[in-house]
DNA sequence: CCCCTTTTGTTTAACGTTCAAGAAGAACGC
DNA sequence: GCGTTCTTCTTGAACGTTAAACAAAAGGGG
């Protein structure tokens, strides 16, 4: 009936998870689940917007001239550029980003953080800094807290589209 | 100026994240990001649903007649349940699960999965299983994934709405 | 210079999620 | 039994996301 070991048929039977596995499996889904709904809901309450959107204000806050080409802040916030054009419009309506030309590239539009936008990071990040903590700072060791860096660095690695030696397909 | 030492005033100040912790935060966000980006484009692609649809069939799959309750599915899955009434109805649409009414409670409604919603899952467990594996346990050692187990597990039990000792509030 | 391909960013429509409100039954207290 | 309150689930509208298609400019050979 099966003519490979009990679990590792090429493409026949897939290697399930054990029971191991899928404990660790399930309590990472409800916690991202949990804790982004969290998130999203303390921002949404007191800041008037969802996570992502936050973290965008946060990327232009800390690029530069508080800019960023719609790609290049698109791939640091890990999302789609279509994603992003929405988020930037919804933001600029808020007066917290505005657009503007790229000179060199006539295609190009960068994300440009202003006063209002900063002010706003600057009233609501104590806020979020105090759900994180709360959420999963305080509640892990240091031992924890290091363990936990290091696999979702793995992880993130592993998904990453470009990354190091992204434009050196070849060394691949 | 600063009465209290450099980083702890009661709410003047907010605690930042040191250098370390924002690594690791933000390694947590990217990898979450990815993750959930690619598991819902996997399943989109061969299911036809995303990663929360698909977790409600597994939730039904496991439960005594393949039936469960819309609240506590709800419960089960961390997500609202308005959310719920909405994915059940689309998930009615494609056949995959019906509703049944409660006999005892009149208000009460059973999600149950199909012998069709059975099968679609059938056919792309393997598919999900190994987008995971590949994303997660195959890059992980035995004892970071120990470590991520108890980790989601003490995150998740934080945000937890309820969970034990849920019925006897005054004992939190 | 021209053609072809790639990159950049946006748009539209379909879909999923959230929030607030509401209908209907259960549960509780008296 | 009756009124009040709580629970269960749904609804509709506003909002966010996705996927596919597109326009415009840049790049890369020949």
């Amino acid at each position: 009936m099966n003519t490979a070991p009990a679990s590792s048929a090429a493409a026949g039977e897939p290697r399930w998870l054990t029971d191991e596995e899928q404990r660790v499996w399930r309590a990472y889904v409800d916690a991202t689940t949990l804790l982004e709904d969290h998130l999203d809901r303390q921002l949404q309450r007191d800041a008037g917007m969802p996570h992502v959107y936050y973290g965008l204000l946060v990327k232009l806050a800390e690029a530069p001239r508080r800019r960023l080409r719609m790609t290049e802040l698109a791939k640091d916030a890990k999302i789609t550029r279509s994603r992003l054009s929405h988020a930037v419009a919804r933001l600029e309506k808020n007066g917290w980003v505005r657009r503007e030309d790229c000179p060199s590239d006539k295609r190009g539009q960068f994300a440009v953080l202003t006063d209002e936008g900063m002010e706003v990071l600057r009233r609501h990040a104590p806020g979020h800094v105090n759900a994180v903590r709360q959420a999963v700072f305080d509640r892990l060791t240091p031992e924890q807290q290091k363990s936990l860096g290091e696999i979702m660095g793995i992880v993130a690695e592993g998904l990453q589209p470009s990354e190091a030696g992204a434009d050196l397909p070849w060394l691949r």
